[in-house]
DNA sequence: GATGAATGAGTATTCATTCAT
DNA sequence: CATGAATGAATACTCATTCAT
């Protein structure tokens, strides 16, 4: 009976956000941020609401530490720290990843092209930041995470041209391949199971964008 | 000085009414559905929340009435009634009036992806059916709407195949192209201007997909 | 096309006032008065809300012109106004008139008891008046008429202690007699279809207390 | 300073739905159950309206729990569940407890009268049901409540006539047994003090009926 | 007289948040 | 750390009443 460590309460807290942050998502993601109550998340998580507030100040609050946890896991998964840059090879690999990143992160996307509908948020969004990212602050973070990967595709796109010659138009293709990857991502999300299909799908695009 | 006649009532009724689904439109699609409240809505029609009633039966009633005049809207504009068949010639008149017609009722569209997003409304639109449409019956009215068109696109790609030889693969084709459609839906209505570079976009889909 | 004259006027409106106190008698009696709408019996009715305020200054003294009416047209039937003497011969008659005047009157019963139970309704009724009947003021004639009959009643049985010697005792055979009216009345007025036992019913009551 | 135990929070709860039901009770008896607001419930019972939720579904529910629980505690009075024999000499003590029960519960059957006397709830009472009684089930528990009663008293008034012999008439004896019953009741229920003579009437019914 | 559109005060109900224990 | 009782501001909805036509 010796006294838990400062470490294992430690834990023990962090495992109790997770579990919090995973049950809030699921619910957001599928019944959307405003018709989900505190009071319903609790019951879910096997906690009560009190303690909800202990870890989290509010139901606003709870929403961006769940949006910054995802962005911050997407964010590593990519790697998107180290040049920002996408060479050729890469492109496919990248294609692949947005491909497993949307699947398994399908409720993280779920929930946010639904905030991103709202055009209160969309207005944040707009403004791009060039500011450092600073993990706490998650709308910021997310805005260096979008204009990074933005930057990246302008990128490619604009060195395609170097091969593809003078009748290409890099604008033309990146909107296209834009909208091809929204599409296919509000597509791809919103199905449970791995679809058999997708592969086939996956394939032609990188044939097409690359 | 004399009493009103029951047609001076009626258009009263219509107007008020039209007025409502407008205001009501315009802050559902921006702020969403549950977001917006009906004396938010009331306000901003110049009207008190109990003449709201007097026209709608309930919140979910109004959505229901905006729903089912754009669908209807949408489907008259789109003349389905016809024979359902997709000619070569019409795709490329399909495509441009589905442009025109996302960018014209941006607010419905914006509204339509919000809810198609929520669980509870997913399942209902997964039900396809064939029954004759009755106007009334919003969501068979829409679903009768979007299968008339998924079946209209569906036999134009199959008879695509017929053209295009072995090697192609009308059911990726079809993927493709409603993936497209989708991104293209959404990046489309969410710009409020007309956008510039649209028909440079719009003319290269039509060419991908002819 | 000789215009109405002022009395055919007054006989138009008299006729729609019966009206409407006629529908209305019989929702409130049935679903009560507070769950009675205005609308409703405007609905019902056939005529407009608006028309409803034309004849009754609100939804209460729409109420308090029913029971008046009710009341008047009790009081006539029993004809009360002569002398508020019961003789033995009368008794019996009066038994039978209050038979038939609580399945005619049913719809006016039910609304009375219904109110009756009201605690700010019982108080009024409580403090019985011995001013003149005001055919305008409904609480005070009605509880003229109650304290009429209440007379009256008191009266035969004190009456009856003479015939029936020292052993009577006139207050717990009235007290006895009250109960079984009471009893009597709240079982007729539910009925609605006149009952085939209620004759023998009656000729006991009768035997009982004459 | 320790958290509370389960037990604690169950006593806080049955302490506080108590005294909202009686509370509750009081007004849906006095001023009827329409009039009566949740809001003036919350304020008399010193507690916020959002508290009554948390114990009561709905105005409705809250309404079904105070009839249930009435209705549970006058069965246990008469201990009704033995044999639904009603012997000569219990009939007596059957009789003073029917005023015992009238008197201290005079809040329910002010209440009980009120909604028999809406015609919607008259119409389930309509329906007698011989199944067991389930105590979570209000309406079916009443009409067994009511069965049984009924029943019993039928057999007490058909034993009767073997005593009586063959110019006694049962139903017209039971009918006006229970007309007085019911008069007898909403007698009592309306006086708020033990009413002095009540003893003497009392015993005059059981003497005319036993 | 007659209509029903329009109002607004009121009613039941919900839910994020606080707090004593 | 943990609980759920308690709050109150906000929300959808109702309905008696008014009023322009």
């Amino acid at each position: 009976m010796s006294p838990r460590t400062a470490d294992q309460f430690e834990e023990i807290r962090e495992e109790k956000k997770t579990l919090i942050m995973d049950v809030a998502l699921e619910h957001f993601a599928n019944e959307g941020y405003h018709a989900t109550t505190i009071s319903h998340i609790a019951r879910r998580a096997g906690i009560s609401k009190g303690l909800m507030y202990n870890y989290f100040e509010s139901k606003e609050a709870l929403l961006e530490a769940i949006l910054q946890r995802s962005v911050i896991g997407i964010y590593r998964y990519f790697d998107l720290n180290k040049d920002g840059y996408l060479s050729e090879e890469e492109f496919e690999f990248f294609i692949r990843k947005i491909s497993v990143v949307l699947h398994e992160k399908r409720s993280f996307w779920r929930l946010f092209f639904q905030l991103v509908m709202q055009k209160e948020v969309r207005e944040k969004f707009s403004v791009l930041s060039s500011e450092p990212l600073k993990e706490t602050e998650f709308f910021r973070g997310d805005e260096k995470f979008l204009s990074t990967i933005s930057g990246m595709i302008t990128d490619y796109f604009i060195r395609k041209k170097q091969i593809k010659g003078p009748s290409y138009d890099p604008l033309l293709d990146m909107n296209m391949f834009l909208i091809t990857l929204k599409g296919y991502a509000i597509t791809r999300i919103y199905i449970d199971d791995n679809d058999q299909d997708d592969d086939k799908t996956i394939n032609h695009i990188i044939e097409i964008f690359k």
